[in-house]
DNA sequence: GAGCGTTATGAAAGCGCTTTCACAAAGAAG
DNA sequence: CTTCTTTGTGAAAGCGCTTTCATAACGCTC
């Protein structure tokens, strides 16, 4: 007697593959092929009398299989190195993720994302990102300078693009906000509103960011004539807690403004400022930098230097796109501008 | 003359495919690929020769091949679906995002990310979810019943994993935390410390979460012999407006402790406290839910709900990876523990 | 020393697509 | 009515790996 087999309920061809289709059809693979990719040179009829079976069986192309005859993953990778350990403490990064993602959607691409927190997460991933066959393209965060993932992901042969200017000037491509002239802005702001002792609480000072964001302070003082008074420089990390303690340090030199580099940050320091009992804006003005959705909620609604932060991840997928499509050279450098955005912490409307 | 034929200093066979590597240690494409996959039976002495040219070279075999062969992409999916709008407002999912990503980077997997904003989003990229080659497994974000993501993904053939219990018993693995639990943890506590007009802003009562947590304080309640005031309980959004408006609501019945179903929204719920004068915890106190970082840096410092959100993710990987290995029946439930994090808000240490 | 299991290696057959190439049919041009 | 171009199709050769299968060499045991 035949040998018995278990079958399951449904048939073995679970939505097939490409000789499938094709024998259903009557046609060759190849014109299977050409009715996917739109190729022109099929016939009008045919293209119809495929794509009917390919809509009833549900069949779904292997994008392995893909991949390997293309040379095309349509996956780009965004990378966070380790040495940017605030990632997710600052909701910065989750909204960059979600512009990226939102623009990896509109072109068809899928998103990779690689968080390193150890050395070890390193070791083990930078391999799979700089060889061939896993992402089309990578977005790397910026982050000081000799970073390990930036020194491997320039050496390989993948198509990237910095998010952050890099601290020290390389010849790469990147895109970036403009953190000087956004500073400046909140800066001046600031002065124009007669404030005199404008302290200011930076980001760490080993990234492009926070030195941007204090050149920006900086040039602002120095423009209007007034002495930049060191003592009213203070780092911090990005972080609310230290938002908090910079501006503990900076109460005791009684400044009657403070420009905060982040809203995180800024949050910090209107607690601290609330907690020696002096009010914000009449004893001392507050502008933080980013307008995270937090800085309308706080008591009093935070002034603050808006980045297109969604925009931001958009256009640093077309960017990468392009990059990917017509080689590296010549280096893309986008620069995106910022916005003074008034509520009650300046003093402004009151 | 022979034509000439432009080169580039370096030489073509950048890194090179696996037969370069044969060729330079003298032996057959096969033996490279045994050492690569550590497979026994090679000699010791022609495995040291391989690994060392693979050295030499920076060599790193073309993933989309590996997966055409093998079948297996090692990647992970974790989908929010478009219902979940609150996602990267709510801190919570960059936390849970981030348990993910460090739990694959541990398995040497690689994460990808699906953040749906449209239902053309949605329409685009679930068929590169469910088709196979690109995916191993998905981690769906639960939501809404019905949610389209999740139907299809259930007619799919890729594995998949549900975060969060599906709000209706479906025959699916999924991993979640015990919100009621949770919820009837933190319920207690306010009744403990002798507390008698209880309210709750909850989540979103579509959401397993949202429900499980009104259970939990409901059946405190109930276990302590005390009336449920359907007044005393209002819908939030898991928003921190949401939270703020859903207090204000709740001002005029004039509560004595308030169970706020997530930190984001109990820091809204303060606002309005503050707002309206009331003291923390004199007047009401106030237990959140999450203990994410910024429980501890509100004013008071706020009472709270533990979840153990990296070990979530760490879970949700390992349950994924199992079903992979070992198919999805019998339906795995993984439900983790929650803690109570004491601090000021809900009067305890006063 | 015949027979057997174990270890080590290479040839070759896929994995499921895309794309080149060859070829045929159909118009267009002379 | 040829010749040439344009259009449409299939055969087949990859893409770069893994893995089966065949084979060989090497101890073993009896």
């Amino acid at each position: 007697p035949l040998p018995l087999t278990l079958r399951s309920p449904f048939p073995p061809f679970c939505s097939g593959v490409i000789a499938d289709i094709a024998r259903k059809a009557g046609v060759s693979p190849a014109t299977v092929s050409r009715v996917l990719n739109n190729h022109p040179y099929v016939r009008d009829e045919i293209r119809q009398r495929v794509l009917k079976i390919i809509e009833e069986t549900g069949y779904q192309p292997n994008l392995a299989a893909r991949s390997l005859a293309t040379q095309r993953t349509g996956i780009l990778g965004f990378v966070i190195p380790r040495t940017v350990h605030t990632f997710f403490s600052d909701p910065y990064f989750a909204r960059v993720t979600e512009g990226i993602a939102r623009a990896c959607n509109a072109h068809d691409y899928t998103l990779s994302l690689f968080l390193f927190y150890t050395v070890e997460d390193e070791r083990r991933m930078i391999p799979r990102l700089t060889r061939k066959g896993l992402v089309d393209g990578i977005i790397v965060q910026s982050t000081h300078l000799q970073d390990e993932v930036l020194m491997r992901v320039m050496e390989g042969e993948v198509p990237f693009l910095l998010a952050g200017r890099p601290v020290a000037p390389l010849n790469v491509s990147y895109i970036d906000v403009d953190n000087v002239a956004g500073a400046y802005q909140a800066t001046v702001h600031l002065l124009q509103l007669g404030r005199r002792r404008v302290a200011t609480i930076t980001g760490p000072l080993t990234t492009s960011t926070g030195i941007d964001r204090l050149d920006g302070y900086r040039k602002a003082l120095r423009e209007r004539g007034l002495p930049v008074d060191e003592q009213l420089i203070v780092e911090g990390d990005f972080t609310e807690m230290g938002g908090y303690y910079a501006m503990r340090r900076l109460l005791p030199l009684d400044p009657d403004a403070v420009f905060v580099a982040s809203d995180g940050m800024a949050v910090g320091a209107l607690r601290a400022i609330r907690e020696v009992g002096k009010r914000v804006p009449r004893d001392i003005a507050v502008v933080g930098y980013d307008d995270l959705p937090i800085a309308q909620s706080t008591t009093p609604p935070l002034t603050t230097i808006r980045q297109p932060i969604l925009r931001f991840g958009a256009r640093a997928v077309e960017v990468l796109l392009d990059i990917i499509e017509n080689g590296p050279t010549p280096p893309r450098r986008v620069v995106l501008g910022t916005e003074l955005v008034v509520r009650s912490s300046c003093g402004a409307t009151i």
